[in-house]
DNA sequence: CTAGCGTCA
DNA sequence: GTATTGACGCTAG
């Protein structure tokens, strides 16, 4: 039934049908007619309405002990509604509309308090916009308390590698499996379809969908994972997106004009010193330019080849190699830093822009390994490390000023308000410490001395005592400590070590005879993950690695990597992501806290806290 | 070494 | 002209 004919005798009875309810099944429709079930539909489309099929009885009596077998979801369902809500108001009608709009939200907020579970594809965007669209009447602690599935991401906990499947590919899985249903060729091309009646019949198959897929997690040991962090995540970054970070518009813009600027010095430089003009950006025209007019790579052994074409590489570690033979080398390593710093970090967050605020897209799907990804911008990804550049400055008194620039003091905290930022510290190293019980690691972590893993390792490898290791080489002892861990080849670990492979492989062979328990429980995982096909992170999330028992070598000492270094970053993922349940559900609970979850960077959640809360929150 | 995303050719 | 792919460089461990 379409809401807006209904009488208030028969609204009454509708709410009280929800009331009643097993199950929602809802969809957004969008303006171009398009639902959340049509794979890959662009977010330019507004927001048209939401469809809801309202489940009065249950095919599957109690949601995590059924038997699949009888599922006969075509002639069961007499007494289930499909509801449509429209969302979205012409200016015409105010009196009508008004009583409209209330009541649509009216029927949304019962839905979300009643804890009766929700099935949607996408569940967090259609959250998002619930949020979006009901600011003023619903707050982000309400949703929170919501019940939602997503049949997404049951089937990608089912297969994690499997990033994006579409709605039409779940249809197909998971209903030609049991026995084939009268399928009616119309999901081969539903893309335009608009008729709710299709669309009742593809909610439907979706709470099947669902239904199976909750019984496949369920054997697959995946049913703790998805309702205790799989599923209080969706909430989490649908309540996360909605809160907008503040930038630095002004700021944005003069050292986007700064870094312009550089980047033009740099590139007449680059023109001189080669004797020509030819395009910075270009690593072909870069090529020619240092190997076959200047022949550098003549002068230095051994240089990076590219993979495919095997030819002369133009990468960092090269060029850092020919510093020495050739001015340009170091103006293209300049160029090249100054240059991403602009087109990623500035440029590229102006882009996210919208009156001065960014929000960040994020992928509860994106990875095989359970960790999050998020898009425009890809807050994940932003550069810790200022750069120094100098400016030359036509002001009388000084030619020139060195600024540095750091992307992330770009984003601000509103007023008030400050950034708060909680992080585990070493937690895959933490983890394999745990899982391999390594005496040694162990040890480290135990004494109450040791700050900090990957400085005492560069302390007591470079010989400088402790107050000296700079930043760089600590980062340079958890490179090391990362790649050694999980398999790196002798001339990884050179490019990493700044030494030969032979001094690397050395550094490999003392390593492991130091830590040996590392290498014990490298080979148990690779041993396991050969008789059963896939690893298992702490938390039960499951990797397939199909090529395991490959035959090509290549394939298989990859599928050894990644099953290695599944378990410990799945399970560190495991571990961030009860973190952020459990600090997001007490601040739900909590009648006073306000504080607003604004990203996760893997192991670090970075809130927006009340000046007044800090304590307190903290 | 393993996960990602953005930019450029 | 548009779409895809590989190389590179930044993040996180």
């Amino acid at each position: 039934c379409d809401i807006r004919s209904l009488g208030y005798e028969e609204k009454r009875k509708l709410l009280a049908t929800i009331e009643k309810a097993v199950a929602f099944v809802t969809t957004m429709i969008f303006q171009d007619g398009s639902s959340q079930l049509n794979s890959e539909q662009v977010l330019t489309s507004s927001v048209k309405g939401v469809v809801v099929l309202v489940k009065n009885q249950t095919d599957y009596p109690c949601l995590p002990g059924y038997s699949s077998t009888d599922c006969t979801w075509d002639a069961a369902n007499e007494d289930d509604k499909l509801i449509y809500l429209k969302t979205e108001w012409s200016s015409l009608w105010e009196q009508e509309q008004q009583a409209h709009k209330k009541f649509t939200w009216q029927v949304l907020f019962q839905m979300l308090r009643c804890k009766v579970p929700i099935i949607c594809f996408n569940a967090k965007d259609f959250l998002r916009t619930l949020l979006q669209v009901y600011g003023n009447e619903i707050s982000w602690k309400q949703v929170a308390d919501s019940v939602v599935l997503d049949p997404r991401i049951a089937a990608w906990l089912i297969n994690p590698s499997d990033t994006v499947p579409s709605f039409e590919c779940l249809i197909q899985k998971y209903f030609e499996k049991p026995f084939s249903v009268e399928t009616v060729n119309t999901d081969t091309g539903p893309l335009r379809n608009t008729s709710y009646q299709n669309l009742g019949v593809n909610l439907e198959k979706l709470y099947n969908v669902m239904m199976d897929l909750a019984h496949d997690l369920q054997v697959q040991g995946l049913w703790k994972l998805f309702c205790t962090l799989e599923l209080p995540l969706i909430k989490i970054l649908a309540v996360m997106e909605t809160h907008k970070i503040h930038v630095n518009k002004q700021e944005l813009k003069k050292t986007s004009e700064i870094l312009g600027l550089r980047l033009k010095e740099l590139e007449q430089e680059a023109h001189q010193v080669a004797g020509e003009r030819f395009l910075l950006t270009s690593s072909h025209q870069l090529r020619e330019v240092l190997f076959e007019k200047l022949k550098l790579h003549t002068l230095c052994e051994k240089v990076h080849r590219t993979e495919i074409q095997q030819l002369v590489s133009t990468s960092e570690v090269v060029l850092n190699k020919l510093q020495d033979l050739h001015p340009l080398p170091k103006i293209i390593l300049e160029y090249r830093q100054v240059h991403k710093m602009k087109s990623t970090y500035v440029d590229g967050l102006r882009m996210c822009m919208r009156k001065g605020f960014i929000s960040s897209t994020w992928n509860q799907t994106g990875t095989a390994t359970g960790r999050l990804s998020a898009k425009h911008p890809n807050i994940q990804g932003i550069s810790k490390h200022p750069i120094r550049i100098t400016k030359k400055q036509y002001i009388k008194g000084k030619e020139e000023e060195i600024v540095t620039i750091s992307p992330r003091t770009l984003f601000v905290s509103k007023k008030g308000y400050t950034f708060l930022a909680a992080d585990f510290s070493h937690i895959e190293l933490r983890i394999l410490a745990d899982l391999s019980s390594e005496p040694e690691l162990l040890k480290l972590f135990q004494e109450p001395e040791t700050t900090d893993i990957f400085s005492s390792l560069a302390s007591q490898w470079k010989g400088i005592p402790s107050e000296q290791v700079k930043h760089a080489d600590r980062e340079q002892a958890k490179r090391i400590v990362y790649s050694v861990v999980y398999g790196a080849g002798k001339e990884r670990l050179a490019d990493c070590l700044g030494t030969t492979p032979l001094q690397a492989s050395q550094f490999i062979e003392s390593f492991m005879q130091k830590y040996k328990k590392i290498n014990e429980f490298t080979k148990k995982t690779i041993e396991q993950c050969r008789n059963k096909g896939y690893v298992v992170s702490i938390m039960g999330r499951k990797r397939p690695l199909a090529n395991i028992n490959a035959q090509d070598y290549k394939l298989r000492t990859q599928a050894e990597r990644q099953a290695v270094n599944f378990v410990v970053q799945g399970s560190a993922a495991d571990l961030c992501k009860m973190a952020m349940v459990e600090i997001f559900t007490s601040v739900v609970v909590s009648p006073n806290l306000t504080a607003r979850l604004i990203a996760q960077l893997h192991d670090e959640l970075l809130f927006e806290v009340e000046d007044s809360q800090i304590q307190e929150f903290s």
